[in-house]
DNA sequence: TTGAAAGCGGTACCAG
DNA sequence: CTGGTACCGCTTTCAA
């Protein structure tokens, strides 16, 4: 581990030259650059990160706080820590993952080191302890999700109730009246933020838009490949002619084979539209067309917008909803009725 | 953020007086102690990382490399992460966690600039780029599975060979002769390095044991649940009067319901093991006895020796293999054919 | 365009 | 049992 004192000594120049050549932050000759560049390539030079963080008063570490409870979604959240990480590298941050604990204690403990110079916030709760210590540390903290109470937060997501709508907007286009809603089990409607908002843009968007909207969640224990069959069964027996999905994979499969057990065609018998869903719909045993949750579109935002508080601009709090878009995979058609 | 020296002054001390309470680096009067115990709460005073590193030399961090491909079980792997943390904190250690890039450059890269003490290594494949850096770092590395060249290094793992024995060893003792092994899709056997020990090591347990051994992996694309349908499907037609299971949960759940589609019935005519599942096999339609891989004996263990590196002991370099223990929970009978 | 030197906030040695 | 203080390695002002 070489130390900038060797760098300096190697390319002929005083420390100061060495850590400017390095940050950018004052002019350096081309020539002098060069020899820098040399001998720090020479030796591996990189500066050392306690030092840097004790005199640079920035530790380019991003905290990223994970409840990681055994029910949640495995994959899900792994795709969100995962597009956090990854756009926080861009900016030459590392992140430290935060699952312990009462959630809050880990996220107290590195803001009091000062170990972190932001907080990105995952699998945000409606009531979220993290919310009220948000509100009392320094450190620039940022939720992807958007918590009951987000006064003076600064928060990121999809705009779930806008994708509910865009997918009962497709639908009702195509001249359907009936629609379904499979959502998740009940559970996820206390302890997470966005279902009740799908559920809630869901209802509004058919009401507003001239359609009877039906909403069932994965009831009951077991896999939710059966649960979500049991749920599809109960809306196809009342008469909707579309489903819209906001459910995990397996549950899209099992709404799938129901519909293919009863001998139904997509989109000819029954449309389907996957809502909110961050894995790929296009890979199912038929593809489906969906309102998708891309976790780097929100965990993008969400580093960028710590990033600029860290760096002294104030972007002003608020809860910035990102613009849901369709993709047509072809599982949406006029209803029987109609189209015959 | 407080700092040391306010402390001091609040408790009357010195600075190294509040250092060492703290640290117990050296013995302090108890009534002294008092006093500074109470003006650290009293502040919410936590020592500061960046300078904490800088004196101490130790940065109370530990990097966790998981490559996290698109393909990767995550599930599995999100266990294994949580679980390094998990025993990371229980010895006040944090963890940064390494997704990017070729793997090796976030590996080089805090380990050059000194952010971490330590490095644990998960998701270890046969041919591995980390295997190679950490003999040039001088930063301990625990390797959490075992790479085709582990010459120096330490590694922990579950010992996959016995597993598999176990398991055979199981339903031979049942009366069982042909068994099949029912196990990942065929990339896994040469990006991961314990599918092929599974296998391997069940074949030569019914070769020793006198049964005869049929592997079959998850070929083909699709949903793996309907690939392991087909599996044991072909397996059964074969004959095996037993089946073992390596595999993800959801091939588990196929495996299951090929044998429910054909009639058949779990102990009475087929037994069925899982081996190295990190998942509960207990909730599955049938419950299934297993030999089980627990993220938790491996992780602790990694950290444990890892610490031990940083602290100078210097625990020998070789492989860690960790018992396997049987699950019973009523999967396994004697064949038909003996039964009756 | 470059250098010298004063910290950053702890840790741990050397005294007492 | 306790205090004083020399670093740890870098960033950044101040001067040249």
């Amino acid at each position: 581990m070489a130390k900038i004192h060797e760098v300096a000594k190697a390319a002929g120049v005083s420390i100061s030259t060495v850590s400017y050549a390095l940050s950018g932050k004052r002019p350096v000759a081309a020539e002098t650059r060069r020899r820098i560049e040399a001998a720090v390539a020479e030796l591996d030079y990189r500066p050392n990160a306690g030092a840097r963080m004790l005199a640079g008063n920035r530790t380019h570490i991003l905290a990223v706080t994970e409840p990681l409870r055994a029910d949640t979604h495995a994959p899900t959240h792994m795709a969100f820590v995962l597009a956090t990480a990854i756009a926080a590298r861009r900016s030459d941050y590392d992140v430290l993952l935060l699952t312990d604990e009462q959630a809050s204690a880990g996220m107290h403990r590195v803001a009091a080191s000062g170990l972190v110079d932001g907080i990105i916030v995952l699998d945000v709760a409606p009531t979220d302890e993290r919310v009220a210590l948000s509100r009392e540390i320094p450190t620039p903290t940022v939720f992807v999700g958007v918590p009951r109470d987000h006064e003076g937060l600064l928060c990121v997501d999809l705009d779930f109730e806008r994708a509910a709508d865009m997918a009962v907007e497709q639908l009702v286009a195509a001249g359907h009246r009936r629609i379904g809603l499979i959502g998740h089990a009940p559970p996820a409607y206390e302890l997470s933020n966005f279902p009740p908002r799908v559920r809630d843009g869901f209802l509004a968007a058919a009401e507003a838009r001239g359609a009877r909207g039906e909403f069932a969640m994965l009831a009951g224990e077991g896999r939710s490949d059966l649960r979500a069959r049991r749920a599809a069964s109960g809306l196809l027996d009342s008469g909707v002619t579309a489903l819209v999905l906001h459910c995990n994979d397996e549950a899209h499969n099992g709404v799938l084979e129901e519909i293919a057990a009863r001998g139904m065609d997509i989109p000819g018998d029954v449309s389907v539209i996957s809502v909110g869903s961050s894995f790929d719909t296009g890979g199912f045993a038929t593809a489906l067309s969906s309102v998708p949750l891309v976790p780097q579109e929100s965990c993008d935002i969400a580093v960028e917008l710590a990033l600029q508080r860290i760096d002294g601009d104030d972007p002003a709090p608020g809860v910035r909803l990102i613009d849901p878009h369709f993709i047509d995979r072809g599982s949406v058609a006029p209803p029987r009725s109609v189209s015959e």
